[in-house]
Formats: structure tokens, sequence, C-alpha cells
DNA sequence: CGGTCTCTTGACGGAGTTCAAAGCTAGTGG
DNA sequence: CCACTAGCTTTGAACTCCGTCAAGAGACCG
């Protein structure tokens, strides 16, 4: 069994890390190169073996991650133990338990990969740090929360009025591909469905 | 009927209003007079009768409202003409359409008045003026885009995995009060579930 | 191979919906 | 101030979507 406290920032980012992040930065707002280049410095890189675990219920969220390979989950175990999944990360997604990470109390979720995954992670003093020292900073992080906001409330939109048969093709085109990476069960905790009924939903199309 | 364009912003808002909004940023973050001084002159005051609309679909969202009497309600209509509610805003609550407010494209959502309600009322240029201006906003912003979103975050996780009756008793306990202030169909709406139904639960407690 | 994990399929059950009817409340105009 | 109406709430019967449980058939990895 894979133990708990897995992983985490062991060295420095590769050349191709720091353009993929350099990259998904200049997608949010112009940013001039010194700001950039201090921004990210302040990251570490990481990696996990498929079905490590980076956070656990209990534990509290120190940091946040862009997944530059594989593919990160953010999930719940209702009180049943039932998956469910918020969002998962691949190539150029953040990841974070915001409400932890925010508050820096104990966290429910857990943060898994579904593959062998490499990423960028800052800590929250580090991040803390540079919104002290780089206003723009503020500004990055605030349009990303807020386009994140959106999603979620589509997404929540999504789960009252639409089936899960509707869901399951909302899915298949929002994330296109990646139900190839992910096995049924999966899906299925994203969709809030059991996979038994993600199999019939397929039979029946 | 009521017309399509109502009220907007009319006039100045009232020395009450000020202090309620000046006590809601200061309790999310430290600020000088100076800046929240500036902060609240963007804001302009403004009234909706009960039943009358703030925005409706197709309208590009150009405001950010913060309650501060009354109650409003954002929400969407599905495919089968059922309202679904993202949130009430009532004293001491922000409300806008984040999708349609930041991209500036035509909204999907109803922003409605369930009561005759007073707000204070700040428009995109003035915002954007504002984040220009006061690198503190940016800051007070991005900390109530994440609180709404933590917030959002465990709604979606109940919807997933609580049964309609233990929503109903979250909605109770999280807003105190205000279901009183509601009709049941308003709940239900809220709640993702036939008013019926809120009726059938509430028999059997 | 052998074992574990994943996917499929079916019978049954339950949570929540739909539709319809009737009682209740509150606002409105005379 | 009463009467009327429109909207809100309750209740019940039939129905649907999806969950639960169980069993079997692949698929992958050591």
């Amino acid at each position: 069994m894979s133990d708990t406290q897995a992983t985490p920032d062991g060295g420095e980012p590769t050349p191709a890390q720091v353009a993929q992040l350099h990259e998904a930065v200049r997608r949010q707002l112009r940013i001039d190169d010194d700001a950039l280049g201090r921004f990210i410095q302040r990251f570490g890189a990481g990696a996990l073996r498929k079905k490590d675990y980076l956070l656990r219920p209990g534990q509290v969220c120190y940091f946040e991650v862009f997944v530059t390979t594989g593919c990160l989950s953010l999930y719940a175990l209702d009180a049943r133990g039932h998956k469910h999944v918020l969002y998962f990360a691949t190539e150029g997604w953040w990841l974070t338990d915001i409400d932890s990470f925010t508050t820096q109390t104990p966290s429910r979720l857990y943060v898994e990969a579904l593959e062998d995954t490499a990423f960028l992670l800052i800590r929250k003093a580090d991040k803390e740090q540079l919104y002290q020292d780089l206003p723009v900073v503020e500004r990055l992080f605030r349009l990303m929360t807020q386009r994140t906001h959106v999603v979620l409330q589509r997404r929540l939109l999504a789960s009252f009025s639409e089936s899960a048969a509707a869901r399951y093709e909302d899915f298949l085109t929002t994330y296109p591909g990646l139900a190839q990476r992910l096995t049924q069960q999966q899906v299925a905790a994203y969709l809030g469905i059991t996979h038994e009924f993600v199999s019939k939903i397929r039979k029946r199309r």
C-alpha cells in the first residue's frame, strides 16, 4: 500500500515545465519578463506515481499545483463511501483544495494521481509573498479563480437540470480525449452516478 | 406586467447603506479610510420592487450589486421551464452573473427581486478603474471570489451526495430565517427539486 | 497462468417527478 | 371592509430515472 504522505516537490523545474507555466500565465494576462521570472522562481517541481496521494482528509493543503504531465483527481468520499470528483487536472491545469489552502484548516478531500504525474508546486507562504511583492499576481489569481467559479456554476446548474445521459455527453465534449484516459468508475464519480449506470448509458446510444 | 429593463441606480447611497458596505469590506481585509472612501465613491444606489427584474437572459450583466435591504434571486430556466436558483442575496450579500459580467457576453440568467430591495451598484468600467487605481481592490475581490468558490464547491458535493431532505435541513441551518421570507417554490428551486416534494419532506419531519 | 480490477447485464427497489384536484392565503379592487 | 381571484400549499396515484445487489465476462499485471 502506498503511504499517505507521498512524494512532493523534490527539485528544480525542467525548462519544458517552465515554458508550460510561462505560457499558461501569458494566456491569462500581460506580464513582463522580470515579474514572470520572479513568479516562476517560487515554484518547485514534484511528481507522483499512479495511485499515490498528494492530499488526504485531515491534512492541511499546503500547496497549489500546476500539472505538466499526467492527471490528478480532486475528490471527496460521502457517508456511504462513494467517491465524488470535483475535477480532474491534466496538463496545463491548476489544482488545490481552495477551502483548506486558503483557511489552512484540515481538508476533507483527496488528491490522487490517476497516472504518473509531474507538476510544479507553490506553497502557501510563497504565494502570500508573491501577493506582497507582485500586484500582478493578485490579478492573475483573481482571474483564475473567476474562471473556475464560472465553470463550477455551470456544472451546478447542469447537475440540477440535465439527465445523467446528457451530462455524460457534456463531459465527452467538454473534456475531449479525457474519457479514454480514465476508467468508467472515475467518469461516474465525476458525473455523480454509479459506474453501472454509466455502462447502461453507453449501451443505449 | 413589469417591464424588462427595471429600475437601476437612480441616486446617491444613504449614510446607512455606506456604513453597511463599509463594514462588509472591513470584514474581508484591512483597508485605510482614504482607499475605502475612493472605493465607495464608485457605487450608485438602486432599488427594485418585488417581482421586478434587474437582469434577463440575452442582456449583458453590466453590474455587480451589494444588497442593503430585501432579497434578490439569481436563477436560470432549464429546457423544461423549471427554475434553478444559484443563490439568494439578502442584506450584506453581493450578486452578479460573474460569467456575463467578466466576459461581457449575453447572460442566460435572471436576477429577480423577491421582496422590495435596495442595493448599491457598481458598473464594469468603474470596477476596472478601481482595479487600476487601488491594488487593495484586486485583493478584496480575489478574497470574495475565493469564498464564494468554496461555498459553490461544498454545494456541488452536497448535491451529489446528500438526499433532498438532508439538503433541505442544510438550507435551513445555513440560511437561518431565510425560509420564512421565501415561498416553498423558491426554496425548491434552490434545492433542485419540485415544490411538491418540498411539501412532502416537510410533512415527514 | 492466477488474481485483481474493470466492465456488462439483469431483477428489483426507492427517491423524486408528473399530473391533477382541492384547500388555503394574501393581495386587490370595488 | 368584504369579495374575488391568483398564487401558494397539500395530497395522492402512477410513473421514471437511477441505485443496489449479484453474477459473470473480459482485461491487465505480476
